[in-house]
DNA sequence: AAGGCGCAGTGACAATGTCACATACGAACC
DNA sequence: GGTTCGTATGTGACATTGTCACTGCGCCTT
């Protein structure tokens, strides 16, 4: 077990509660692994120590949407929420990268969120977030204009990652649950003012200001 | 106290735990009053003892869409998720009818949180029930056909409520996160085939067959 | 070099949302 | 009975977004 899993182990099992720790499983899962599927009874309680998962909900026509990400030190809301009330997973789960998480069994989840506070506060801190992010996407979708949408995911992208942006229309259309070739449009709009420029798998954002513009209208 | 509320505290606060139950407060509230408003930060649980709390989410422009409801004996996802992780409300939350409700401060929240698995049980269940609504409405609204929709919430109010139903178009376009006159056009045309009559706030569902067939096509 | 496959471009059309009005109904009041 | 007023609904023109059916391109494998 490496360094940080041991940390947020001891976090969450705090003196008190080291026999708890035996019982949590470490495991590495590669990128692109399926973690849950729609349908699926929860088990256990999952934590990502190092890495992301994506959560997302797929339609019959191959539509698809990214409710949100769970990433280092995070655990999924839906996890914690079906895990006690039995229900099945509305949604699923797959690895972005090689993902490093702990497994905690539905028993030692419920003892230990009996007996530590601050095990609950970790949990509940987890769902009020997630929730949150949940709330804003709905909102996004219904109310929110694509090119509005689209301009302030290639900021996000365009700031955390390698530029130039390494990944296709359809990828970005699945994150916001549009249509490949709406994205294609609205990128071709984009380029045309010069605010990006287009490659194969790749886009590179040139004018961040002008895009920056864009995304902060809110209607 | 009225019995209804009575029930659900012993149930929440069983023996062990009795000295809690003095300090939850009981609240009537008139049906149309806001219970809490977007940025408000939450500072008690709420549990709906009898009555309906509607969560949407308004847009600047005036449309706004029905997150979900917390009926008789539930309790909020929202609040629950913020009551300790100290996030602001995403959305807020309206009484549609005159509604019942125990109100328990934050502090005595933690307690019981720690002491009662029965009460951890209930507020997780809560949780994934509402976390699945919400999920499913998502799905619903990113992929789902308006007409569908529209069909699906007219089975349900004529299900559950007094017929002919009593609503407007601008109500049932609320609920669904559309446009009053997208629904006035959906409207015509179901009463073109002589499935619903339609009337001054008033819709009488006529074919409830047809309706529930159109209501079923998921894609 | 020849396919094959994934990615992107395109035009026509359908569905939904927006805007600016016109109308119609019902309650309250003369 | 009429008048008036506020709310509910109808409507056409248009903008935006999604769907469908293709085309073409680039890169990899064979």
């Amino acid at each position: 077990m490496n360094r940080a899993a041991r940390a947020l182990l001891e976090r969450l099992f705090p003196t008190g509660l080291e026999h708890l720790r035996a019982r949590v499983e470490e495991v590495r899962l590669p990128a692109g692994q399926t973690v849950f599927r729609r349908g699926d009874p929860c088990r256990n309680y999952l934590l990502v120590v190092q890495g992301s998962v994506r959560v997302q909900v797929l339609a019959a026509n191959g539509r698809e949407i990214t409710l949100y990400r769970v990433r280092d030190g995070q655990s999924c809301v839906i996890t914690t929420a079906c895990l006690i009330s039995v229900e099945a997973y509305p949604a699923e789960g797959v690895t972005e990268v090689e993902t490093d998480a702990l497994v905690v069994p539905q028993p030692v989840f419920e003892q230990a969120l009996g007996s530590s506070a601050e095990f609950r506060r970790f949990v509940f801190a987890n769902q009020g977030q997630r929730l949150g992010d949940l709330i804003r996407r709905v909102e996004d979708v219904v109310f929110g204009r694509i090119d509005v949408r689209l301009a302030r995911l290639l900021m996000t992208l365009s700031e955390q990652g390698v530029r130039p942006i390494a990944t296709t229309h359809q990828q970005l259309a699945s994150e916001l649950g549009s249509a490949r070739e709406v994205i294609s449009r609205q990128l071709k709009q984009f380029a045309g003012r010069g605010w990006v420029g287009l490659g194969r798998g790749v886009i590179e954002v040139k004018m961040p200001a002008a895009l920056d513009e864009l995304a902060r209208q809110s209607d």
